[in-house]
DNA sequence: CAGGTTTTAGACTCACGGTCGAAAACTAGC
DNA sequence: GCTAGTTTTCGACCGTGAGTCTAAAACCTG
């Protein structure tokens, strides 16, 4: 299941309103710097297996009060890291998000978007997967982030062909209810990397 | 050949090297608003087929003199349009860049590597392309903005199966040396839809 | 050892696009 | 008007990659 993390504003506007993390931009202060800088100021939160910047954002009208401009950032970490957070910030799952603050309902769904098609020409998983999991482990987090079922055969193929993912050697001892040992996997790269097969009218061989 | 428009710096920083048509925001002013007021300052550009946001950048060391972001767009007119350019701005070939002021050569090329990628996935083809056109006119366009040979084949093909493009129903005469007569065709639409196709992993049916 | 469970592997099929060669439709020159 | 050359169009072939299904493998429990 895919989740957001979300803080509760107190003040107006949208007091009661849920936001995502960020704040202000310091003078001379890079883009990405001021997202880990105000993440780090609310949660415990080492680091960000993936970080990418979606859209800025200029609308007049997006703020009541003043004109402001907006970077949004899509910033990933694995399923298995879950940091501690303060009392008014959680976790809230993509299918059932509360009422947001300004627009950024509408921006979250636009980082769910585009982690959805890279999950297609990437090895954007890195950044969702723990650093080693078997294929069913893998299968289940695909299968939450694109929203339907996704077959483990048809997704070990695929990605093993991209090289993408590589065996680590070892099993894993199956549950108390039995089973095959499920073989364990990782990503050979924990870093972006665009599969180029998709281009379509390629170059003549 | 895909061009890209620039205008000559008179003042420092970057005096002589070429820029990319830009400018200030104004308050409460929109990005996109201000980029075509920019460009409808400079050159006589009714509109753009196309205009895609690219990113935004915010190193403090772009600018020699002082810290300033940058949201850079990617704008696209057809090839049929030529407008009247001012003495100090004209079409640069993106093969033979001049020496580019601040961080825009990057940028440009950037914007070409987004096209070519959208080129293969959307219709953005319309944005490049006259109203109406032949096959190896529409061949001639792949092959100069994706810098390699297109099979007119498979391009009819393709753009047809994923409807795109249909037939207008008329023909070109032939030119001085001969030739079947060409039909002509048109894009169904001409505002950016991507082709869903393309994603792997995909919904079991 | 039998039955249940989970994972893995192989085979089948199909859609899409890259390639090639031939046919169609025209111009120009003899 | 007939032939040679040119450009466009059409059809056929084929390889590849992915979706699907079924069986086999490897484990647990009783």
């Amino acid at each position: 299941m895919l989740q957001v993390l979300l803080w509760e504003r107190a003040k107006e506007p949208f007091a009661g309103c849920w936001s995502l993390p960020g704040g202000y931009l310091a003078p001379r202060e890079k883009l990405e710097e001021s997202i880990r800088r105000h993440l780090a100021a609310k949660v415990d939160v080492r680091e960000l297996s993936h970080l990418e910047q979606l859209e800025t954002l200029s609308d007049p009208d997006r703020h009541p009060d003043e004109w402001q401009l907006v970077t949004a950032y899509l910033g990933l970490v694995p399923t298995d890291v879950d940091p501690a957070v303060p009392a008014d910030t959680a976790w809230h799952a993509l299918e059932t998000l509360p009422t947001m603050a300004f627009d950024h309902e509408r921006i979250a769904l636009a980082g769910r978007e585009r982690l959805r098609a890279k999950l297609s020409y990437t090895n954007l998983g890195f950044a969702l997967a723990p650093a080693t999991f078997t294929m069913a482990e893998l299968r289940d987090l695909y299968a939450a982030a694109l929203g339907h079922d996704v077959s483990a055969t048809n997704l070990k193929r695929v990605l093993l062909r991209r090289g993408v993912l590589e065996p680590i050697g070892d099993h894993r001892p199956p549950g108390p209810s039995g089973g095959r040992p499920a073989e364990l996997y990782r990503f050979r790269t924990r870093s972006i990397a665009i599969t180029d097969q998709f281009a379509v009218l390629r170059p003549p061989a």
